[in-house]
RNA sequence: GCGGCUAUAGUUCAGUGGUCAGAACGCCGGACUGUGGCUCCGGAUGUCGUGGGUUCAAAUCCCACUAGCCGCCCCA
């Protein structure tokens, strides 16, 4: 038997998000529901867990994701009706989405879905501030077939523009975007293997990060911060150079759409996604005063992914925005979420006043009021501070004076006034 | 997964080998027996992260573990 006298702890990597902070990530829930229903968008829930095989063919086997910073257990059969299967708590929504579209043929309607979800997201990875083994995403995916638009640079540029629309919402104001094309399936190897073969005849001369990462993943190198790597870096192939005319068209389609709409953004040729199924437009908007964690929230066109997890063509784009990290944000911001308090705190004062305090509580509340109650044995004083100290503005006395006259002592805490009223008057006193 | 820093009251922290571990703020009680904010008085804060070790003696020195923070990798 274990000690019971230890008490335990949130696991490595979890937390819990307590009130007051919980009303803070309610601004920004309700806030981005508001934001996307003003873009047409709906929910999605779809599960936390999925089958292992979803992310390694979605996200991508070689992604560090996928590689070493899932959650994945083997879920054994107990019965013979079920079968043994891995499973993984979902590191990302995209994946799930895409998978939800094409087992509920979602494209069979013709129309352009735009889906939005919120909720916990699972990676293994050290934990540090704004980055949690649980934390909470809030994404949105626009897809469909061609013939409803779903391959449109307006569909990126509206997803950018609506993002823009939520940090102002929200009340963020240092954010930055930063844009970029990685090319698609027939332009991008093309470049990968021009990076490749420009590295081959410098990366000896670059620090050994940028070494290692020649070889694994040479779009990596273009990330690298040492100082005397820059020169180098500058001089390497731009994607921007390989894009098809396609590609071209279309980023350049994204950007007019942005400049007519007064998003600003940089185009960052060296923006790179960890994710595999981004093609084309790939954008991130970051923020200062995050440490090591700047990107706020990041997305991309994913064109290929629903024909990877074996559905239809359906190209589409997408977001994801982390919440942990937002709310620093906010916080280094100085928003504050509107505070909210009962608009009454009810004081029963002496014995046997619990059942009238009570009743007129029950009043109130069924008439939409929010109030607090406290507690017969109370001295006043003490009510009087407890309704102070959660910021409530108004005390109902209930004593034996209050019953006698068939009144209420109502003192407002702001003026310092106080009036005595009548059961029925009560109502229109406290609003 | 790698490197560094840290862990003492509810909170922010002081205390680097020697009576029973401290301050501020907060909390509770009283002055004020049915009236908050200000003031004054009093009180409790706690297995000093966990477990070992060194020592006559450990919050203090050493080791391990756990957790957090910073950076790397990577990413929301």
């Amino acid at each position: 038997m274990a000690d019971t006298r230890q008490p335990i702890k949130a696991v490595r990597g979890t937390r819990d998000i307590l009130p007051p902070d919980t009303s803070l990530w309610q601004h920004v829930e309700d806030s981005a529901r508001r934001v996307f229903h003003r873009y047409n968008f709906h929910e999605i829930r779809t599960p936390i867990f999925e089958a292992t095989e979803l992310f390694a063919r979605g996200v991508g086997e070689e992604t560090d994701i996928v590689g070493k910073e899932m959650f994945t257990w083997e879920d054994k059969a107990r019965a013979q009706s079920e079968r043994s299967q891995s499973l993984t708590l979902r590191p990302e929504n995209t994946a799930g989405v895409v998978r939800a579209y094409i087992e509920h043929k979602l494209g069979e309607s013709g129309m352009l879905q735009k889906l939005y979800y919120v909720g916990p997201q699972f990676r293994r990875e050290r934990p540090q501030k704004g980055r949690y083994r649980q934390f909470y995403q809030i994404g949105a995916e626009v897809l469909g077939p061609p013939s409803a638009g779903s391959e449109s640079p307006a569909r990126d540029a509206e997803v950018i523009v609506m993002l823009a629309d939520l940090l102002r919402e929200v009340g963020i104001q240092q954010w930055s975007l930063h844009l970029n094309s990685v090319g698609c399936a027939d332009c991008r190897p093309k470049y990968n293997e021009a990076l490749r073969a420009a590295l081959k005849d410098v990366v000896h001369t670059m620090c050994a990060d940028c070494r290692r990462r020649a070889v694994n993943n040479p779009l990596r190198v273009l990330d690298c911060k040492v100082p005397e790597d820059q020169p180098k870096i500058a001089a390497l192939p731009t994607i921007g150079q390989y894009l098809d005319e396609k590609c071209r068209v279309h980023f350049s389609e994204v950007k007019s759409i942005l400049d007519a709409t007064g998003i600003r953004y940089d185009v960052n040729e060296r923006m790179v996604r960890g994710i595999d199924y981004y093609t084309r437009t790939t954008f991130e908007f970051s923020h200062g005063g995050l440490g090591a964690q700047s990107a706020l929230l990041g997305g991309g066109r994913y064109d290929g992914l629903s024909e990877s997890l074996g559905g239809p063509k359906a190209p589409g784009i997408g977001f994801a925005l982390g919440l942990d990290r937002f709310v620093i944000a906010l916080e280094a911001e100085g928003v504050t979420a509107p505070a909210t308090a009962p608009r009454a705190y009810i004081a029963p004062l002496g014995a046997g006043m619990n059942p009238e305090a009570a009743k007129l509580a029950h009043e109130l509340r069924e008439q939409g009021m929010a109030v607090e109650v406290g507690d017969e044995s109370f001295r006043l004083k003490k009510s009087f501070e407890s309704a102070e100290r959660a910021g409530i503005p108004f005390v109902v006395i209930i004593g034996e004076n209050e019953v006698k006259a068939g009144a209420f002592a109502v003192k407002d805490l702001t003026s310092g006034e106080q009036v005595t009223v009548s059961r029925g008057e009560i109502v229109k006193t406290l609003s």
